[in-house]
DNA sequence: ATGAAAGCGCTAACAG
DNA sequence: CTGTTAGCGCTTTCAT
């Protein structure tokens, strides 16, 4: 067994109590004696408790980050950048994967709560309501979900959007489609909104496919509509759909971009690797990550009668290779 | 504050005893009162603090898991699967990130200690000698590296390497590179030896390069050595040397297979997405990811005295469009 | 089958 | 500045 707090008091000569405030209020003791304990538990390799400690000052120092599914590439980023961003400040991540399940979501969530001081939601596929209602037992931040009550961090996904589409128009093409995503997602929901929008300002037709997986797969399967829908631009719901569309319609002898553009959003690092080489908008996801760990301690640390912040992080669009004119 | 042992135990009119019991040791207590308990405590909402049971038991119901680089797409398909399988056996997971630096590994493996009944170090970059002194106070399962004394799941890539230098030399290469992976790793060392001992065998010429950054970065600076290395086949550390290095001999305007065959390994999504689709030496993680995990609540349940076991999982060679003949 | 009591490792008043 | 005392929420003997 490891050394405790309690060895360390009796090698040092101290109480326990002493030793604990050597460690968590360091200023309230001797520092002689605070350099003794200090030796003395360094001697015997003595590390706190955390979960000890949890129990009487009821903070935990561990989060929960709760995704839908590690294995998409735009979580990792996110999860890294969060993970190191709570690190700094002395905090411990729970990662987990909900399998795009809102069951598993559910209790994920219920069973986390009681083993951390708060929890990060990434696109949750929970409906609010659920959401409004787990969150009173601990603190929640959400990314890219509008919950009413609880603090969010949004990628302006519409925006990006909106100069997806202005950007196919500028190229002279006048029919374009948005490959949507999952129907619970609200990415797909601003993309929609502000596609329609910018597309009935610019006088261009736009046609809505969807819903559809969020991943290569659902884009392969999309090939099919987006011909028949006769576009000549189309903005995919995220870059994997993209990419997975790009080879769906490859496979059809369609080549992008000079015979279509693709547009896909996210920026992942594979997209910047694939020929030719996705044009999309960049989502700012490990600084979501950071964002969404500071909401999260700012909350933890007020309490419950916090106003809930809203941290709403800009998107933009990188031009690579896969959209040029129509021909 | 959430519902306590003893708001169930007032709830229901027992003794809290009788309250612990009817969760973590069911047969002991009476069916009536058993449902009585269960019925109260559904009812106020009341999960057991698994801190707090930690306490007592010693065991926490959490593992650590720790990886170089969460953003590497080798590792998500890994945790994603551990943290599935240790959900199914009421475990929680720790990820963490280690940003490929030893200190940070090591001192994240101190402070995790404490809180996990065991650690799964996956591709680590400590030295044995440092595993081996952290693992006296917790179990360890180490993926991708032989450790003495410790639980091990190894994916055989010294067999996979065999078979691409194979795969090559049947195509009629006659020189060939391994383009190989950070001086750390162990994974490169399987690769080495083997793809030395294959080209001896075969007769054909093996230069090594490196090392290099297990990364596109790192193949994409690579191109230059190989061009120059003269070689017409090489086998890449991992899937991203290989797209790196794909696209470095692109810019340099050597084409892939026309010009040069190019294998990696890990089997990532990206390198199915990827024109050409990489031929490649498929990794399989997910199984890693669970076999890791079944090795680590073994040894926890074991205690100390357990023989270490050793897992090696098979590897095969995925042929696609990167490899073809040499002109 | 259930209750009583002690204690896991630590912190937090309260004294002194 | 340091020791004392009382718990945090739970499990686990030991009685009954």
């Amino acid at each position: 067994m490891a050394a405790t707090i309690r060895d360390v008091a009796q090698a040092s000569g101290v109480h326990v109590s002493t030793v604990s405030r050597a460690f968590s209020a360091p200023h309230l003791v001797n520092a002689a004696t605070r350099n003794r304990v200090l030796a003395a538990a360094e001697d015997l390799g003595y590390r706190p408790n955390r979960a000890a400690r949890a129990l009487t000052t009821g903070r935990t120092h561990n989060i929960g980050l709760i995704v839908a599914d590690i294995s998409n590439p735009f979580f990792p980023p996110l999860i890294k950048a969060a993970q190191a961003h709570a690190r700094r400040r002395d905090y411990h991540v729970f990662v987990a994967d909900t399998d795009e399940d809102p069951l598993v979501e559910e209790e994920l969530i219920q069973t986390l709560t009681k083993q951390v001081d708060g929890v990060l939601l990434c696109s949750p596929r929970l409906s609010n309501r659920a959401i409004e209602r787990l969150g009173a037992d601990v603190p929640f931040v959400v990314v890219n979900r509008k919950v009413r009550g609880m603090s969010t961090v949004l990628m302006d996904v519409g925006h990006g959007a909106r100069l997806a589409v202005e950007h196919l128009v500028s190229l002279g093409h006048r029919r374009v489609a948005l490959v949507a995503g999952p129907s619970g997602s609200w990415t797909s929901g601003e993309m929609r909104d502000a596609a329609t929008a910018t597309a009935r300002e610019s006088g261009v037709e736009l046609v809505i496919l969807g819903p559809n997986a969020p991943t290569e797969l659902g884009g392969l399967a999309a090939a099919a509509d987006v011909l028949q829908a006769g576009v000549t631009g189309v903005l995919a719901y995220n870059d994997l759909v993209a990419i997975g569309l790009i080879e769906g319609l490859y496979e059809r002898g369609v080549r992008v971009p000079s015979d279509l553009s693709v547009i896909g959003v996210d920026d992942i690092v594979s997209g910047r690797l694939n020929r030719p080489k996705l044009t999309t908008v960049a989502m700012p996801t490990s600084a979501a990550g950071r964002t969404a760990v500071d909401l999260l301690l700012a909350s933890v640390g007020a309490g419950d009668g916090a106003t809930p912040a809203l941290a709403t992080l800009e998107t933009n669009l990188v031009i690579r290779e896969s959209t040029a004119p129509p021909t």
